[in-house]
DNA sequence: TCCTTCTTGCAAGTCATTCGCAATAGTTGT
DNA sequence: ACAACTATTGCGAATGACTTGCAAGAAGGA
């Protein structure tokens, strides 16, 4: 998928392609991995865009069907193409430390989802956590 | 898994079993479905322990163990007893609007990160999210 | 270019959650 | 039962992510 292929298609629905809207979709373009709202903000600060736009445009994208939450973080959600393969990881709720559990494989559980529910576009936000190896000492097995 | 078996165990974990603790842990022994720190507090607002020491309660109980976070939801994250067997649910990001998945089948996928990982006390907390087949009208594919 | 209306920036507001600190109450040992 | 030690609580104020109202600004079509 092309950053040109997106920008046609949010025109396509009747959407102005802003230069907000713009900037955020480049910046997740070319970002490794999901983005929080002040992440985009911090990066893309050259182009200032205030915050509340891009909290609406990462809103209104995710409800078009381009962008997905990915994961909920403390520094609150992170979006992601909707197009881009992604990952999930594992965080413990001791030291905070994460752990990549490399690329997400859930396509099978989605499908049957969509199935038994009718639901269509289905994304998913999973989020693991427990104890790491360093953080294992006098805890409740 | 019976209430004063919980007490017990917490006990053994050098923590004082004090009213707030055990409050909390009633209400979600008695609890359907995964509860907020707000939603706990309103149930056992009888019992006058402070929201601050509600959520206090719910972060050192899920450090130990004993709790999960289950769901994060517009109201803050879900918590239920870590013995306890829960199910997941997917919302409509048009309208809101939530279906139930049935109970969790995630138990094998647990296995395998615990394997690959070396986390203990692994939980998860999954959130589907689609658009529903009444919203489904004027949606990118 | 002009017009319509979707979008934006700004500032103030909301709401879940956290923090500091003095007062309180479990727990242990006598 | 009592005293003492310190984890825990309540309160209020603070934080930080997010939302909202509104007037000004900019897409896209005529």
């Amino acid at each position: 998928m092309q950053l040109q292929t997106l920008f046609k298609e949010i025109q396509a629905n009747d959407i102005r392609l802003t230069k907000g809207k713009k900037a955020v979709l480049e910046c997740l373009f070319h970002a490794k991995s999901g983005m929080s709202a002040q992440e985009i903000h911090a990066e893309i600060s050259a182009s200032e865009i205030d915050l509340a736009t891009i909290y609406r445009n990462l809103e209104m994208l995710e409800k078009l069907g381009f962008l997905l939450k990915t994961e909920y973080s403390p520094k609150g959600w992170k979006y992601a193409l909707s197009s881009r393969k992604h990952s999930h990881s594992i965080e413990c709720v001791q030291c905070g430390g994460e752990v990549s559990l490399g690329e997400c494989a859930f396509s099978e559980i989605m499908k049957a989802i969509q199935l038994k529910t009718g639901f269509k576009n289905i994304s998913h936000v999973v989020r693991f956590s427990g104890n790491c190896p360093q953080c294992q000492i006098g805890v409740k097995a």
